[in-house]
DNA sequence: GTGAAAGCGCTAACAA
DNA sequence: TTGTTAGCGCTTTCAC
């Protein structure tokens, strides 16, 4: 069933099929409806591949994410996702799970799949995958890189006036030994955090201790390694913020399980507010990153990037806002234990 | 950039180049080995549309979820995912939200990108979105609704054996008072949840208590209602299954709000076994449900019906498993109010 | 306002 | 073993 089997059926050409079907203006309005008629009567479905292939795009963005898995994502996604929708176009998505074998795999099949862009939300040091995505002029626009170029947008976190929140939040509570428990290393999304927290630090005028800086690894399992770590110290931070809430929650579970209680012994901030960080105890501080602005600015980046071929690419900005909850209060007075 | 281009670079045909990319045994190494250094060279990336168009299938399956915010459905699509790229193919996610537009709207998608096939996880009662699929002759796999039919088979969930292990275990543990509270009222897989709770209830001499079923939404709010409504009875049940683990979670918030203990006062069994049952408190103790082989069986229920293109759909299986944690537990021996 | 026809890139039947 | 070619379904220019 194709157009044509229309258009035979509507006693017109195939050219006006489509004509009706793209909402041309020049068809005679009984024209249209007759047509119309038709289409419904059939059920007639548009071949999409054989417009693809004439355009030579697809209507499709892309979009490559680390871990589905992290609660963040799936909201994500599901915003990504109607935006695209809403808008009659198509999402193709794709996990990496942190592995550069299923990056390089996860771009093949954008590449393969004609894609008008593509949305990066798993930044990993390595910018070789991305060659073969610019070299084919596909727009891309990666999260936090802070990097722009030619077709390549980038969509930042205000680290800094979230980072600057968040001590403030802490400063008031009397915190001075402040930790942090970062992503990966090796991830530019997670280096740029740390650096940011390193600057925010000074600017309230606290000397950061590299002894206080632990990695994660973006799951609850390397926030209880790290806050392990630390909460081990003779002399161990009051305050703890995590890269993400996933993190953050690792945390919170460690230090319930050596003794300690929250926010009595240890304030803990969290990173992304997912709808989980609303349901533990305490219900967790964090640093709020809207999803669907973030989304809007993912797809808004990516429209431009196509429309305007040649264009240098913009480097947008998304702000955080700090949700106090109960896993933030004051500094202890003293050392317990 | 396409075939001609890599041709002639190679000194041969579209077709040898063709026949090179798709493994063909019929041209000389040498050739082979000219095309492929050609391709490398140039970075050539196949133009699926034109294969799609060509064979009028896309190598892509779909996928539709009624909601990706449930940490069940992630975890099941990272496995189908990674089965259906292992299988060079190509998925297509969509969410429905539990909406009937947008339901309609996720298998118009389906129909346009001309998918081999269709994994359907939101089952709702009307049957009338389906129809589209069957009459394009789309292969449709199911879930749980135990009907099959030329090209559509479904997987079931043994409701049976699961419902029997968790009653077991709560019949061991003296349980008398026994609730439930189901998915949202109207849709199939949770109509036929309640039924086998009813038969399982049945089977081990307990005759079930409508006053005790109650109808949650798949979500933490609903358990949260539900198991209000059921501890404010004089007479209230001592262990409650849920529909899933949100469910389970909400329940469990519900109660210990209500200054009720877990699982002193009540034992609750969730459905699922998301991450996140463990990581709350009480660990949860869950009917589980394993991701890859239930993502296996779709895969492999799809690729039957598409290679079988006449053939009867076929009926498929997964059994869940009852993971003992610390939500349950003997019951109370008086009341505690 | 509508139709005829070329062509997007690939594949497979057929020819050589 | 390799090449030639028709055609998948749609869009769009050009002609009417």
């Amino acid at each position: 069933m194709d157009m044509r089997d229309i258009a035979k059926l509507a006693g017109v050409s195939s050219a006006t099929v489509s004509r009706v079907i793209s909402g041309s203006s020049l068809v005679r309005p009984e024209t249209v409806a007759r047509v119309r008629k038709v289409i419904e009567e059939v059920k007639f479905f548009p071949n999409n591949s054989a417009t693809t292939l004439k355009y030579g795009r697809s209507g499709t963005y892309g979009l490559i994410i680390p871990d589905i898995t992290n609660p963040f994502f799936p909201e994500f996604i599901k915003c990504f996702e109607a935006i695209v929708v809403e808008n009659d176009k198509e999402m193709l998505m794709a996990t990496t799970d942190f592995h550069s074998g299923r990056m390089q795999q996860s771009i093949r099949r954008m590449l393969i799949r004609k894609v008008d862009g593509v949305a990066l939300l798993a930044s990993e040091i390595e910018t070789e995958p991305f060659e073969d995505l610019i070299q084919n002029r596909v727009p891309l626009v990666t999260m936090d890189r802070g990097h722009t170029a030619n077709g390549l947008s980038d969509v930042a976190i205000n680290n800094k006036s979230g980072m600057d929140q968040a001590l403030r939040h802490l400063k008031e509570f009397r915190h001075k030994k402040i930790g942090y428990i970062g992503g990966s290393a090796g991830l530019t999304i997670s280096d740029h955090r740390v650096e940011a927290f390193i600057r925010a630090l000074k600017r309230i005028d606290i000397v950061p201790r590299p002894q206080f800086i632990k990695v994660g690894n973006y799951r609850i399992t390397g926030g209880v390694a790290a806050m392990t770590e630390l909460l081990s110290f003779e002399d161990r931070p009051t305050a703890v913020l995590a890269a993400n809430d996933l993190t953050a929650i690792g945390a919170m579970r460690a230090a319930m399980k050596m003794g300690f209680s929250i926010p009595d012994d240890v304030s803990i901030i969290g990173f992304d507010d997912i709808e989980m960080s609303d349901i533990v105890h305490p219900p967790l501080t964090t640093l709020r990153l809207p999803r669907f602005e973030l989304a809007k600015a993912f797809f808004d980046a990516l429209e431009h990037l196509k429309n305007n071929p040649h264009a240098q690419g913009e480097q947008h900005n998304v702000k955080t806002t700090l949700v106090v909850r109960e896993s933030t209060g004051p500094a202890p007075k003293r050392r317990s234990k």
